[in-house]
DNA sequence: GTGAAAGCGCTAACAT
DNA sequence: ATGTTAGCGCTTTCAC
């Protein structure tokens, strides 16, 4: 038991005592429970009050056998893509009166399930992160982790809803946007192999291939950062491309900066794509054609996936066989700027 | 009571039974107590594993009285600033086996006592972001948050620790930088008046002033983003200043795109210094001078003197008076880069 | 070294 | 409409 040198922490039996009422009294007026008569129920909110009586959350929480709180499980608090999908989940969260634990599992990914269980037992539900965790081990973790919410991948372990981006469409859109412009000869300028939307990318790439057999698109293996980006212009300038879409608007800024050094002119001899319109984007020199995607709103339909399972009568138990299946897709959609144009002399 | 229409969740009679030992020896064995047999340990290990159990945290919560989770409360999850504390202090906490609960007040700063508080009763203590909070607001709310930590402010109200960050010797870094390159005539390009970094900004700049009196600096209202700067350029110019301290790197890359469009050059003509030294400051054009501000470890340490209050015997309880009334100072440091040079004609 | 039992602060049957 | 009471799942005295 708990015999603490407790100092004056208000409880619950406080206010019923200088009330005059019982606890059950106290509790269904704390929790708007109309079955209490007004006057008494005036009463003891002013008695609350008085007392500055706040509900212990642990206490509710065991009673309740919930805790209104969600988990967020990131590869990495520093990437801007899970800092908007964290600030989208919080927020729609604190509208239906949740709150978002963070569990960042700092790139290791070896600590990654260990991790999302452990937010799981703290938590109602778990939004998760997980791009680089292997399907088997995804599938393993999925049933214990109910109820969860995937952002950016799928699995068929437990029908856990997801939300994704349709990378693949995105990529699609600026290349397509690039034949428009005349350019038959493209280069993807790759993202990290271990992505996983580098790899829907390369998919949507291959759909884009198929359909347009008359372009050419060169893949150049390439990483994620702006320095990647400027490390990547002799690769691009060898390829022989005239258009050419980088990984994101990062590494195409990276290349732009390279580009610029070398006296090549963008758009006039090369175009250039990146991809998330970050809000840099705009104001790069020319300003960055782009696929913009609605990453904080992806973290906010990801709660509201959350939200429809904590409500489903399925309840949010273990193991249970579930109904909800949904994928929620969100397409990026072009930015059209100023560094794409036509190609200098070839087609068209 | 509950009554629940309960599922097989395993609690720790279920280990207790299957293993033939109390509830008090699984909690012991769990805990790490080492007054338990090692035999028996060994066996109570195996049936937790074998029966999947993982102590409820909740009950776990409520019956010693802490939550092993500490609450961050920002004024806005989309500023890169806070960002970056949250980032630090969740990985901090982690280490020390705490997790981050969070508070973003979407900048509604009427509801953040509120939520600083109910954060405050879900977790062991608070790390407090609120800039704009009055004095007075945070002075009545100060004791009913301790343990708090605070992060670019301080009150005397309860002597909490505080961590933070040194604007003012930054801005003074970069003045005098700026005149030893032999610029004599300063211009500030100011952030928002409500941003307390700007005030400490401005207050280092006053200090500046006293101690070199032959320096003439100007302060140029303006706001905080790459519009802002971009919008600066008439000021700056009609100012007739040479060297020109924006409000932060991104104020500082939007004045630098307006110089460019207008063939001004930097740093022939115009000396330009930014603030944060963000990821992107290295690749501007030219290359910007700034202060980089340590942000991360700011979020880093402020978890730190938490710990030490958690830990600290007064123990962890509301009003008690309280020793640690620490202030940890981060000095922002000169970065300087290829956008700043002596001036073009005048002194030196 | 181990178990029995008393809580931690609250909610929700159930009875009145 | 209100009170009584039995838990929620765990920790921790206390006695053995």
């Amino acid at each position: 038991m708990a015999k603490r040198a407790q100092t004056t922490r208000v409880g619950i039996s406080d206010v019923a005592a200088k009330a005059g009422v019982s606890l059950a009294t106290v509790s269904r007026v704390m929790n708007g429970n109309l079955s209490v008569d007004p006057q008494i129920a005036t009463r003891v909110r002013a008695t609350a009050t008085e007392l500055k009586y706040q509900p212990n959350p642990t206490g509710r929480n065991l009673a309740r056998g919930k805790t209104d709180t969600v988990g967020v499980v990131v590869p990495d608090l520093g990437n801007p893509t899970f800092q908007s999908v964290l600030r989208g989940v919080s927020r729609a969260a604190a509208l239906d009166g949740y709150r978002v634990l963070i569990a960042d599992s700092s790139e290791v990914s070896s600590e990654e399930s260990i991790l999302a269980s452990e937010a799981r037992r703290r938590c109602d539900g778990v939004v998760l992160c997980a791009p680089r965790m292997s399907p088997a081990e995804l599938e393993e973790l999925a049933p214990s982790l109910y109820p969860m919410v995937l952002v950016n991948r799928t699995t068929d372990a437990t029908s856990s809803p997801s939300v994704i981006v349709d990378y693949g469409k995105g990529i699609q859109d600026l290349a397509a946007h690039l034949m428009e412009l005349g350019h038959t000869r493209l280069a993807y300028v790759a993202g990290p192999e271990s992505s996983a939307s580098n790899g829907l990318r390369l998919a949507g790439l291959a759909t884009f291939r198929e359909a347009n057999p008359s372009i050419e698109i060169q893949v150049l293996p390439n990483g994620s950062t702006f320095e990647d980006g400027y490390n990547s212009a002799a690769a691009v300038l060898d390829s022989g491309a005239t258009g050419i879409m980088a990984f994101n608007d990062l590494t195409a800024m990276g290349l732009l900066s390279n580009l610029n050094e070398r006296g090549i002119r963008v758009p006039a001899e090369l175009s250039v794509t990146g991809f998330d319109d970050i809000p840099f984007a705009r104001y790069t020199t020319p300003a960055l054609t782009t696929a913009d995607v609605p990453i904080v709103e992806v973290g906010e339909q990801a709660w509201r996936q959350m939200r429809d399972l904590l409500n489903s009568p399925e309840g949010n138990d273990a193991g249970a066989s579930t109904p909800e299946g949904v994928t929620r897709t969100f397409s990026p959609s072009l930015v059209v700027r100023g560094s794409t144009a036509a190609p200098a002399s070839k087609a068209q």
